[in-house]
DNA sequence: GGTGATCAAGCAAACGTGTGCAATGGGAGT
DNA sequence: ACTCCCATTGCACACGTTTGCTTGATCACC
């Protein structure tokens, strides 16, 4: 039987067919790709090398003659030569690609994450795709399915905010993954979080500071981590003043501004109005002061405001908006770190939990009082990384530093 | 030569190493990847099929029986197989892949661009590369570099800030691409822009109308077309009014907030400050709004301000932002889709021209008087695509018959 | 019952790169 | 001069697909 297939493999119809296809091949190439790329063999043919001299001699192996190296990259440099990924892709099983799921760039902490994580991936010679889920778990499945396709050698996910059947069916994939700002409850998952509870609990403890009793708190969907998070930690603080919950003054929007706003106009025509509100991020908070001066109040005189996300408009809110600091861009720079390392096979610290950050603007004040000095900022916590090897990796990439940081011992000073 | 080269082929040997090679294979595939992806031959062994079969099987090919071929795909699908896009692209020589470059995904019209972009992508089965220039030349020339590599099969550019050896670089690699908001004047490169002059001139001619004559511009960094055009339009209006351009009135910001700011510090410090201001864009507009109230002025009764892109927050501001509609999600499509017919080898319209839309809100009012009715928003012009495509082919000619083309009358109805 | 025609499936090559191993050649050591 | 070693280079694969051509088999038709 095997004899037969050998004996017949290796008679004369191959030797045939295999001349015969290579003229064809030959005489086909012109036409089908008028300008292709040049090509290695190109390059070897060139030189007069081999092609496996030119592949080595274009990845400075050792293995080749220096002079023979440099005229090999002096011709491919004049041939205008770029090696092609995707057949280095095929033979390395290695891509140095990773996939980016998000629910929609639209979103400006989506961007702001994915700005830090297109540029840490950058660096280290990664391309990133970027897949929109617009929250549609149907999509979701699609462009995940894409990305393993396309053989991403790690993912990141950020507000993955559909079914419990995406994390088994990333997981069957078999590829490393880090998730930011969510997590599944429960799972092992890896992932980089803001400390979302701190934060939140802060914003809260704040306003009761403030004299504020009637605090009401509009978040996301519930549902998710982040938004479960926030609402805990307003709960927290409550508890701590001796306040007790309220579940009527919790309620939600869809994360966006308008959405927002409908849930805030329901709020301000109950019988006892709060007199500030704790939102679970900028965008609710800015859909939230229209909602006040659409009822003809002010803030912080009427109603105080907590955002969360310091997006770049916050501070250009009129009045600028008191929120958590969240440095969005770092975020994303440590999630790619963390995805570096998972795909060199080091393991990395499982979850990283970043501190957030209090920041006093003019949208909170003194209840029914109006505000005096509450303008300046300060800083409620630092950020800093629970991970070992924070020092060094923070000394390479300072971008996120240098930008609006102020670094040191956060304290309060109210 | 030649035949002792096929005589060698041909001989024992290869056979020999064939079968050595495969259980070596086998011996070896176990360290070196613990659980790869199976491949299309494991489908295949699994099926009774030779792999061909299974590579036609699974893209419906007539040419093999339904009835295997429903075997293999039920084979398939129980065994998690996933075709190997990266194998698919050697051979196919098309990757299915775009590159988006962009100055910034935090940029928020970039990011809306992005969103269109990538769903009409994705829609058609192609997926998007997101490479970050930073505005800076040497990391655009990276990135460009790096899509070259990978063989995307097009590029979308928006915002290419930077310098005027970009474009050969880019036509050097011979690759289809679509250029959003962006052009290089004198060359012929395909494009999605918004109609800056009339909507700059729209902006400024609603300030005219309301009273004003003093009425600053506020720009960009100078030399971008979009920018330029902006300003142009700006410049029209003005003299359409009689009213003399003058150019210490005309200063630039940087795109962002901060900048604006500044600048417009410094306009606010003349001796005869404007009563209105024509923003670059959204962006700068909310800058130039700080700027008036921490001056002590208010806006609208002061100044007059209006912005350009209508972002999301800009009916969010206090007071809601007059300004010029771009709808940069239908723009990013619009590309995409254009890019989609370059790759396939058909002529699209080279330039395509979005109209612009005035949205009057509450930021602009009468000179020195308290706005009374400002506040709905009507349609100065109306989107309409100019889509030759549906229509015809274009025969031959596109530049002279389907270059820049503008259907419906965009005429003032104020 | 022979002869094409048609359908189904397999063979062999190719895409462009990386890499283990063999081959070549020259110099050093004896 | 012979052997051995090392530096350099080439050969022959492999990676996982697609696709042109060939082969086998079935079937209708004369």
């Amino acid at each position: 039987m095997l004899e037969k297939d050998r004996s017949k493999s290796a008679s004369a119809p191959q030797g045939v067919s295999g001349r015969r296809l290579a003229q064809a091949g030959a005489s086909r190439r012109a036409p089908r790709q008028p300008s292709r790329q040049p090509s290695i063999k190109d390059i070897a043919r060139l030189a007069r090398v081999s092609h496996p001299t030119v592949s080595r001699a274009l990845q400075n192996s050792p293995l080749v003659n220096p002079a023979t190296a440099a005229k090999i990259r002096k011709i491919a440099e004049a041939a205008g030569y770029r090696p092609s990924a995707v057949a280095r892709g095929l033979v390395t099983r290695r891509t140095r690609t990773v996939g980016l799921v998000v629910t929609t760039v639209a979103d400006p902490f989506a961007s702001g994450v994915a700005c830090g994580i297109e540029q840490a991936a950058n660096d280290h010679g990664y391309a990133v795709f970027l897949a929109n889920s617009n929250a549609n778990a149907e999509r979701e499945r699609k462009v995940v399915q894409a990305l393993a396709e396309r053989r991403v050698d790690g993912i990141i996910v950020t507000s993955s905010r559909v079914g419990s059947d995406y994390l088994p069916m990333l997981a069957q994939l078999n590829v490393p993954m880090v998730l930011v700002n969510d997590q599944y409850p429960g799972e092992f998952v890896h992932s980089v979080m803001i400390a979302n509870e701190d934060g939140s609990r802060a914003a809260t403890e704040h306003l009761i500071e403030l004299g504020h009793r009637r605090i009401a708190y509009v978040g996301d969907r519930s549902g998710y981590q982040t938004e479960t998070e926030r609402l805990e930690g307003y709960k927290q603080a409550l508890a701590g003043a001796g306040i007790a919950f309220d579940a009527e003054h919790a309620v939600h929007g869809d994360g966006w501004p308008g959405g927002a706003a409908a849930a805030m106009e329901a709020l301000l025509k109950t019988a006892e109005p709060p007199t500030a509100v704790c939102c679970y991020n900028d965008m609710t908070a800015m859909g939230v002061m229209r909602a006040i001066r659409a009822r003809g109040l002010r803030v912080p005189e009427d109603v105080s405001v907590t955002g969360f996300d310091d997006l770049f408009f916050a501070e250009f809110l009129e009045p600028p908006l008191t929120t958590v600091r969240q440095p969005m861009r770092r975020m994303g720079e440590m999630a790619m770190e963390n995805l570096l390392k998972l795909m060199a096979g080091e393991d990395s610290v499982a979850q990283v939990k970043v501190e957030a950050e209090l920041i006093v603007r003019g949208s909170t004040g003194r209840v029914h009082a109006h505000p005096s000095d509450q303008t300046q900022e300060f800083k409620k916590q630092v950020l800093r990384l629970p991970s070992p090897s924070s020092a060094r990796a923070d000394s390479g990439s300072d971008r996120s530093g240098g930008g609006t940081h102020r670094s040191g011992a956060g304290r309060r000073n109210g």
